[in-house]
DNA sequence: CAGAGCCGAAAAGTCAGACTTATATGTCAC
DNA sequence: GTGACATATAAGTCTGACTTTTCGGCTCTG
């Protein structure tokens, strides 16, 4: 999914990341560039370029004569991708995909509303095509193939919708769907009831029934909050 | 409202950001790292510490004997707040306005339903004062006064919430809201309508009234989008 | 002519060391 | 106590040499 190992400095990062996202180093930490470059055996070019992009994330924050001082949580970029999946790996995770499952049923029943009015064709296709394999592995145990098919349905609506903004958290929702799968207890088959309404979302955005489209995506982002109150509670 | 000059890579992030965002070099230029750094009569480590962070926020990807390709606008880190300032301040910053707006226009209802189910006293008190604050300065071209509670106002609703994700949007309302203030002819005073509305959810979310304050501020976030088409169309 | 494999050059990547700069903090005089 | 000043500290910067990956062309072979 990412791209794991682009440099030593990435390899640094792959560590230092979850580490500060796990809340091991607390708000108001200090660190030392020097000390860090040792720790991790790389040269003082590495970890700055490292210092940087975390700089970057609003995780830390390096300042002269003091060091590299870890940042409050309330001042992370939680919306950078690499951050998200830090966040997801860690402790927090049922804290975290219950924060990303509220948002997600902010923006998906907008997305969906606003592709019933612009979805292309191809994408009206793409979408059956998806809520078709989401049916075709609804029963039998076969999570696995319902997962790719339910992130496919996802990601188009969301590119569908026209919106840049929504379009972006496609990687979001594939990570919360991957997620929920994985690693929360999940039951062995899908609700058959969020089935039917995704056949039914790919249904209205075909019509053009922005309104229909909205009310039943708020349906299924109603459904998978409540299922992650009952599961993780 | 950021950090200007923190450090030589930050002046070349503060030209070589907004380029590329700007869409100055087209998805898939090449640039190499060198040359960059003679242009901007840095050190290669300053260089490459700029474009290990341009690296982090998928604007370009760097690349062994290829060099540091941009890469195209949708694999962007829109949501990163210094992504979003550079194209705010960039030629399509209607385009980027807009969808903005529609991404508020998704969260803040749902974030001032949950707040009236959450918000402490003090935070209602805030939004109260907010309130007024916007009252007081609604009338007699006193723009700049009224902004400033209009995002106060705003912040307290998604901070209010309880949700981290809402929460971060914070920064991102107040540059729309600015941005249209400054930028975007305004009327010469806001929408009486938009005040009162704002009054209205102040009240609702005192009163605990999820339902009313959702819908009373879909009602500010249509009107916002429908002034968007009004003065940009 | 096509495909596999080899080779060289180009660009990023890494490192070590010396130097500069800002700044937090302690010290001292008043 | 308060101000100015000195000092130590850690980040910031620059340079040059070296390593590693890998693209693109070349040749060799079938």
């Amino acid at each position: 999914m990412s791209t794991p190992g682009r440099g030593l400095h990435g390899r640094v990062l792959d560590t230092l990341g979850p580490a500060i996202t796990a809340g091991e180093y607390p708000p108001g930490s200090v660190l030392r560039t020097d000390e860090l470059a040792q720790h991790f055996e790389v040269s003082r070019s590495v970890m700055r370029e490292a210092v940087r992009v975390l700089e970057s994330m609003h995780l830390v924050e390096s300042r002269r004569r003091v060091g590299v001082t870890v940042r409050p949580k309330c001042e992370w970029n939680v919306y950078d991708p690499q951050v998200i999946r830090w966040r997801l790996a860690g402790a927090d995770r049922p804290h975290q995909l219950r924060s990303l499952t509220v948002l997600r049923s902010a923006i998906e029943p907008v997305a969906a509303g606003l592709a019933a009015k612009q979805a292309t064709a191809e994408q009206c296709a793409e979408l059956t095509e998806c809520a078709l394999g989401m049916v075709a592995h609804s029963r039998g145990h076969r999570l696995e193939g319902y997962l790719v098919h339910d992130i496919a349905f996802h990601r188009v609506i969301l590119a569908a919708s026209g919106n840049e903004m929504f379009a972006r958290l496609g990687d979001v929702v594939a990570e919360v769907l991957a997620g929920r799968t994985h690693h929360e207890v999940m039951f062995e088959d899908p609700d058959p009831a969020a089935v039917t309404l995704h056949v039914q979302v790919a249904e209205a955005v075909r019509a053009g029934d922005g309104a229909r489209a909205e009310e039943l995506t708020r349906q299924i982002t109603v459904g998978a909050l409540h299922e992650l109150d009952v599961l993780a509670p």
